[in-house]
RNA sequence: CGGAGCGUAGCAUAGUGGUUUAAUGCGCUGCCUUCGGGAGGCAGAGAACGUGGGUUCAAAUCCCACCGCUCCGACCA
């Protein structure tokens, strides 16, 4: 992609009262624009985040064995009548009337929908296990939306459903999904605390959020320094000495990233979700639910990964792997040289399927692309000017190292595979 | 929803009753110079001062209502 066609502009100053890091420096780079509290726009270099998330999550959500689906954000109160949750989830219920003053809620989550799907669907012990997800925009009427993309009114989320015969089986499962968040955060530059945690709302029986340690959290949780268990304060209060092993207790703020519930039969219930065993035995499917803010995520790997200057996006994440800056020259032949010179790398580098951000803008001063390349955060950064063509070089610095180094041109590609 | 604050050009701010025909910086347009860390000069364009009402000889400035945003609280996968 070349700079110059890419809808961008960054910005030096913005709102003062903008406090938490990742808000400031989405902003200012240009990734995200507000269109209303707790509402946002993402912008191309943004999406392609996000896009990049999303991924990784449907990775992980395909080794897990889960099945992809798309559920309608727009329900029936009905629905929600069913489970109580049209009264006791509001708030956050969004809801609303058709023109036939008709109630409709816009889904916060997904658990009613899916129940009365597979409702219709699971007969049999030999229908089960199943595991379904999706991608999918929620609406939360919050009664305050926070910092940027940490508290959004509409964002999109990872939610993960699953069906099980037994207790054993689902919990099984659970601790599968578990490990498989994990592997997402990490791939997203993270490295969460898992906590027990209280269920709220969704309900059920045993719940775990993954906390990503930040001054900017809104969690408070306490961490075992003896054991590492964790929890919630706002499951266990506030307590000193650890449940597990009586180690001292740390109390940090956090961001939660992810929250996963074993749900038993709470839903099953709602809708007679019930299978026939070998036996001919009906029993309620045992459920899990599993969700991931993905926007949120973006957000949080922004709270750990930024420096003064700006985001050091994990690459795996990355709006682009490598940022290509020529730097002008006075002289019109070197000029030349070095536009010739980035041309060609470009093309190199796309015919490697390396995704790169080409900064081809005429009349900026080489200070200027350098801030804003440090600011949006691209992993790998070359550039090539006329100091690096006297030695047919180009200088690779990683935004996360302080200093660069000289890599022939025509080894770039091998190097940059490395 | 309770408390506090804010709303002035694309962005960030100053101006808080009277030479204000609303200012400054960034950004934008043109020309010149500059070119390895947000350069400089000259010339320009760009504003219903959130909306509506009121007070006053006079309102961006004071008062009221509404709308919007931020922060704290309550709330919350």
């Amino acid at each position: 992609m070349k700079q110059s066609q890419l809808l961008l502009s960054t910005k030096k100053a913005i709102k003062s009262k903008i406090e938490i890091a990742s808000h400031q420096l989405l902003i200012r780079g240009d990734f995200i624009e507000e269109l209303a509290a707790g509402i946002y726009s993402f912008l191309p270099l943004g999406f392609l985040v996000l896009k990049n998330i999303e991924k990784i999550i449907r990775e992980e959500m395909i080794n897990l064995g889960a099945q992809e689906l798309f559920l309608p954000a727009l329900q029936p109160k009905e629905l929600w009548a069913k489970t109580t949750r049209w009264k006791k989830m509001d708030p956050p219920l969004f809801k609303l009337k058709d023109r036939h003053q008709k109630d409709f809620a816009l889904a916060p989550t997904h658990e009613e929908v899916i129940t009365q799907i597979a409702q219709k669907r699971i007969y049999s012990f030999r229908d089960l296990p199943k595991a379904v997800f999706q991608v999918q925009t929620k609406f939360r009427n919050e009664m305050r939306a926070t910092g940027g993309l940490l508290r959004q009114r509409e964002f999109l989320m990872k939610d993960l459903y699953s069906l099980h015969q037994t207790e054993k089986e689902a919990i099984l499962f659970y601790e599968k999904v578990k490990n498989s968040y994990f592997k997402i955060f990490r791939r997203c530059g993270l490295s969460p605390f898992l906590v027990e945690a209280s269920s709220g709302t969704i309900g059920g029986t045993l719940s775990h959020e993954f906390m990503v340690e930040s001054p900017s959290g809104e969690d408070r949780i306490l961490i075992c320094k003896k054991c590492g268990f964790g929890a919630n304060m706002e499951k266990i209060g506030n307590i000193k000495n650890c449940q597990k092993c009586k180690g001292r207790m740390e109390r940090k703020n956090a961001i939660e990233v992810g929250h996963v519930f074993y749900l038993s039969d709470k839903y099953s219930k709602s809708f007679n979700l019930k299978f026939s065993a070998k036996d001919g035995q009906k029993s309620y499917v045992k459920m899990g639910c599993f969700g991931i803010g993905l926007p949120r995520l973006m957000a949080a790997s922004v709270e750990i990964n930024h420096d003064e200057r700006g985001i050091v996006w994990p690459k795996e994440i990355a709006p682009f792997l490598v940022h290509l800056i020529p730097i002008p020259s006075k002289n019109n032949a070197i000029q030349k040289e070095i536009e010739k010179t980035s041309d060609f790398v470009y093309h190199t580098l796309q015919k490697s399927k390396i995704n790169v951000l080409y900064d081809d803008r005429k009349n900026r001063t080489p200070g200027e692309k350098f801030a804003d390349a440090d600011l949006i955060g691209i992993p790998i950064r070359v550039v090539i000017s006329e100091k690096t063509l006297s030695k047919e070089s180009t200088e690779i610095k990683e935004r996360k190292e302080k200093e660069g180094k000289l890599v022939k041109i025509k080894k770039i590609i091998n190097f940059l595979v490395k």
